[in-house]
DNA sequence: GTCTATACGACGATAGAC
DNA sequence: GTCTATCGTCGTATAGAC
């Protein structure tokens, strides 16, 4: 149903197109999730939760600094979104906006996803020198801007904003650093 | 339909559901939009696309310098979606989304309406001494970034991302003009 | 131009056999 | 646990009266 959710949003993803693009029992769907689709839903912004968090992870691992974690993990995203042909974005972004205003768990689930990926970030910029608050904030924004970028690199079909995103926030995150640093 | 298709997507509003809000003749849809839904649809971004073209104008009229501008534009834009209780976003964005990736022609709508912010919003980054090139992807940069804010404001139920947006976006273009200017 | 009525399909969900 | 069959609802779109 992720894969799914990408290319045809929530509402447009039947439960038959899911069953078929899976290739599982069709049947056994209520057996699993007795709360139908919306519990389906659930699980797939979970999973998509965990991972892009992985995703992150891995960034941070390989490359130590966090404007390096950062930028490897866009260049990533700006690979897979325009691989896809710009069918693929980030489904999280929309269960948002389709079932935000219609279902409190999905509004949740959706938000505890955001929060995942904010919160190893601005583990990241705490481990570089900025405070707790400075880092927070910046890791909204970061995340914000790539799920931006994401949506209008799919728009006008090209990479470059996700790549201009990049750029801005290996900018930002050592411009904070330096900061930091300076006031020591 | 514009309206509906911010709280409940493109897939998820239904034409009855659209008379019935706008309280229009119920048979004469397809006298106005041959084109069904897809013909609404691209008229509900285009009309998205002037409404917020002429919020960034009326930011910029009153504001004088391009940070003032955004900041004013994007504490609307805060207003807007706090006040709705989270339930209102970008119409552009969730199209793109749903169906960037099935037709054509609301992609493009899509892809139109992201041009016509970045654009004027460039232009005042000219003005205010960048490149035509720099202005260029740091506009797209900053719509990016603004229409990130919204989704995760939207999720977690707060502004605060949007604000942060605006105080980034603001340090961003400072940062950008100053560094114009010293190499001047 | 606008209305009512309706065709036709897809949707989510359930029942009951196995 | 998984399958098939089916219910009721709602979707888009059209036809034809006025």
């Amino acid at each position: 149903m992720l894969e799914l959710i990408q290319t045809s949003g929530y509402a447009g993803t039947g439960l038959n197109a899911v069953i078929e693009h899976a290739a599982a029992p069709k049947g056994s769907v209520y057996f699993h999730f007795p709360d139908g689709k919306e519990g389906l839903g659930v699980a797939a912004v979970e999973l998509a939760e965990a991972q892009f968090a992985a995703l992150i992870a891995e960034a941070a691992a390989q490359a130590g600094s966090a404007a390096g974690a950062a930028r490897a993990a866009i260049e990533a995203l700006a690979t897979l979104v325009g691989e896809s042909d710009f069918r693929l974005g980030c489904p999280v972004s929309v269960v948002t906006l389709e079932m935000g205003a219609e279902s409190e768990r999905l509004r949740e689930a959706c938000a505890t996803a955001f929060e995942s990926w904010i919160t190893p970030t601005a583990g990241l910029l705490v481990a570089d020198g900025l405070t707790e608050t400075e880092a927070r904030s910046l890791a909204t924004v970061i995340v914000s801007m790539i799920e931006g970028a994401v949506i209008v690199s799919r728009a006008t079909r090209s990479t470059q904003p996700l790549h201009a995103a990049a750029d801005v926030v290996v900018e930002l995150i050592e411009g904070r650093i330096a900061q930091a640093g300076g006031a020591r």
